[in-house]
DNA sequence: AAATTACTGTTATTTTAATAACAATGTTAT
DNA sequence: ATAACATTGTTATTAAAATAACAGTAATTT
């Protein structure tokens, strides 16, 4: 395998699964592409080519079968020993986003909160110990954290996403409504709820 | 103008304002298509291309009038007389969204908040009222609201969705992990964190 | 046994988005 | 005055994603 699957195949294939660890637990262990296709409200035609591509296939007349099919997934976005994350910001935000995760079985560990306001940190968030920002990036190297979620106001993005790669972080998630710059090495994904509610509201303005 | 934009080119207009309404409150009159990009870490042809594309026109060597294009882009993004924003489901994502939109000047007014649970309602949250689930089908009918934000567990998203569009919803933003199925002329966003957490997960491990 | 059906897997096509190439032109330097 | 420069606006090309078309085939029906 390791052929480079396309971006939004990535997307899919964590959708898949969640879909597909449902449909286990009701009892059903077999699936058609178009059973899934409902699911996402896409078409089977576009199911059927992402698990074509990661090299899966399902027997005709019968589907997928369920459990096969989550562990390929699972083969393919998770690493064998998991990975750590750290949420940085615990506003509302943040919180959410660890409330999100606990309880969820994941190979994504949200192992360290950082916030720097005092009254927050040295505490416990849904699970996860929440430490002051000085700590960061000792924690992170130590630790090998290798993912954070950025959920701190804009002004503070910036820096934060410094200090995160000097403390040798390989992806980010940044939900600051600042575009940040790092460096090729790392990934990020940035995800905007402004723009988006903007473009929903000009989506509906046209129609 | 109302040449069809691509998707695209609205979240990026979207990102575009912000960053000149930025450069404007540090002084800044005149911009080029190169410094935009690089506030957004994006390319200037890129930047030049969906200014085109709106109908905008700089002059040479200047580049663009930030009032002007910020005016432009407002035409394009915003509706005369606003629009109304409903939040559905107040924990700590809905509560985050509720602040990041307190104090930033828009044409986008979260109105109301809703929330079954009755310790959380009839409360102001940022400014906005929260009302009982109960009411939300009728106060977004009587209030004219537009948009709705669903921050609500997975759980009941669909049941939410249903009742919206029934209320006559025209625009969904979907925070919750559940894909959802609205009629065509209700427009869906869905914004889905778990899928971009484990979209970065792959490409770290990739990489 | 032949035809039909209901699926999968794959290739071909179309659509959408990004990037590259470059012509046009006012400004500055020589 | 001429040449070089810096910038825009636009067209052409490439890349990525989605969709359509269809071949293959086991199961079912006739």
């Amino acid at each position: 395998m390791t052929r480079k699957l396309p971006d939004k195949t990535v997307e899919r294939l964590s959708q898949y699964r969640r879909a597909l660890l449902n449909t286990l637990s009701g009892g059903k262990h077999h699936i058609f592409s178009h059973e899934i296709a409902n699911l996402l409200h896409i078409t089977a035609v576009q199911v059927r080519r992402d698990i074509m591509l990661i090299g899966y296939t399902g027997t005709l007349r019968q589907g997928y079968d369920v459990n096969e099919l989550i562990d390929i997934i699972g083969k393919i976005i998770d690493t064998r020993e998991g990975q750590k994350v750290a949420v940085i910001g615990i506003g509302n935000l943040g919180r959410a986003i660890m409330g999100y995760f606990s309880g969820k079985r994941t190979r994504l560990n949200i192992v360290a909160a950082f916030d720097s306001n005092p009254d927050k940190t040295d505490k416990i968030y849904a699970g996860v110990p929440c430490y002051h920002s000085d700590k960061m990036m000792e924690i992170i190297k130590n630790e090998g954290i290798s993912i954070a979620v950025i959920s701190v106001p804009g002004e503070f993005a910036e820096k934060v996403a410094e200090d995160l790669t000097m403390a040798g972080i390989k992806g980010i998630l940044n939900f600051s409504p600042k575009p940040l710059n790092v460096p090729a090495h790392v990934y990020l994904q940035e995800f905007d709820m402004l723009t988006m509610l903007e473009k929903v509201a000009y989506f509906v303005k046209k129609s």
